[in-house]
DNA sequence: TGCCGAATGTCAGCTGCTGACATAATGTCG
DNA sequence: CGACATTATGTCAGCAGCTGACATTCGGCA
């Protein structure tokens, strides 16, 4: 993490921030959420970085320092959540079993969601805007999957080392991530398509995840003739 | 296959293309063969469209009157290998189970690559090779995923349509859709990861995919532990 | 206060991509 | 064969995303 500026900060927890880390967490921040208003008003193709880099007062280059591209700044809060879900299934007790575990741990994650106030950019409403815009933007929603891909080898990864086995050797780890990720995915798609006749909190979209988990066996098996 | 550029052209088959539509899909494949191969010498991210154009001797709008953008032209005959496969699975009959018609409509498409000559662009060895450019370039993996997305999309009517079920209400042909893309996703993995160790043939894909299929249940069953 | 390093601004430049218009090639019909 | 309609192509100008190089300013620290 980040370093001490002065001696005054000897604890190890550390989440005493200089001046500058503070002042570029708030233009990061602020950067996102103006991406976050012009893309939803004026929609993605027709934003301009500039026009985000103007609305905070930065310049064009400081917007490049700060992200990579255009698609980064609109999947950050994504991205946090991304990993917050990661961080949760590193948490869970290995006793659980696999899926038990990415259930639990995509659970809380929406559920940490929640809790955030209610017109924040990384609360609930948020999200249902952030999924509506991702997937009416291919090139957004390309951005999206090709995260979702590399978070499902990270998902691999770990479900391997916590049985034990080789994710190269065994397929079932790779498997598992995979399915669990269509399962999310998904869900999103159903919440999104259909908001209103969800529930718009955390638990709808828990709600929909678990009809999905549901539905799997049968949608596996043979004929689904009657 | 002659065509006579004169009114003989009255059969309604019309396969006999005037010099235009001939001329025009000469140029369309050598833009993509020729993409093809400057991209795996110099890179996808270091070939201009300016270096693609000049080599097929073309300007670089025309260039933008075949593809879309660069993407376009890296996908083009993976995207003509999926337009395949759904008209494979749109053949099978319908008192086939879905999961069948969809292992049959996928082997089909394979070995149908697999009659082509040895060397051409749309050769398995040039599969083998578009796949890990693609793998290794996220910008091309993005665009890949996304049309994997949507081919999804087009199995989940397909799909219902047979049953005879509303994919909005009834969850299963969009699951199994979506694990069937996943299956077939991991299989291209394994294949480009390790295609040293298996088969380069159409075969050696199938036999992965069949693999990945078998271990589908045991991925989904509880705990893997013993 | 004065120095160091980090963050920012400025500028030039490349590349992907598009609209507008002119030109050339092709197909059609008398 | 020759004139016209259609369509593909070339040329040019221009915008937007993105990057490297360098100057400048600002926060941190002695």
């Amino acid at each position: 993490m980040a370093a001490q500026p002065t001696e005054a900060t000897t604890d190890p927890g550390c989440r005493v921030l200089g001046l500058r880390e503070r002042k570029k967490q708030r233009t990061r921040d602020s950067l996102v959420e103006a991406a976050h208003r012009l893309f939803l008003v004026h929609g993605y193709g027709r934003t301009t970085i500039d026009e985000i880099a103007a609305t905070v007062d930065v310049s064009q280059r400081t917007f490049f320092r700060y992200f990579e591209n255009k698609e980064e700044v609109a999947l950050a809060v994504m991205a946090d959540a991304e990993d917050f879900f990661i961080e949760c299934l590193r948490r869970r007790p290995a006793e659980e079993n696999p899926l038990e575990a990415m259930r639990a741990s995509i659970t809380e994650s929406w559920r940490s969601l929640g809790s955030v106030e209610h017109a924040g950019p990384g609360s609930v409403t948020a999200a249902l805007e952030l999924f509506e815009l991702i997937e009416s933007t291919p090139t957004l929603l390309a951005a999206h999957l090709r995260h979702t891909a590399e978070q499902e080898r990270q998902v691999t990864v770990i479900l391997a080392e916590r049985e034990g086995l080789d994710p190269v050797t065994d397929l079932r780890p790779r498997l598992l991530a995979a399915v669990f990720g269509a399962v999310v995915r998904l869900s999103h798609l159903s919440w999104t398509s259909d908001a209103a006749a969800h529930q718009v909190g955390p638990d709808g979209m828990i709600a929909l995840i678990e009809r999905h988990f549901d539905q799997l066996g049968p949608a596996l098996a043979g004929s689904w003739r009657h």
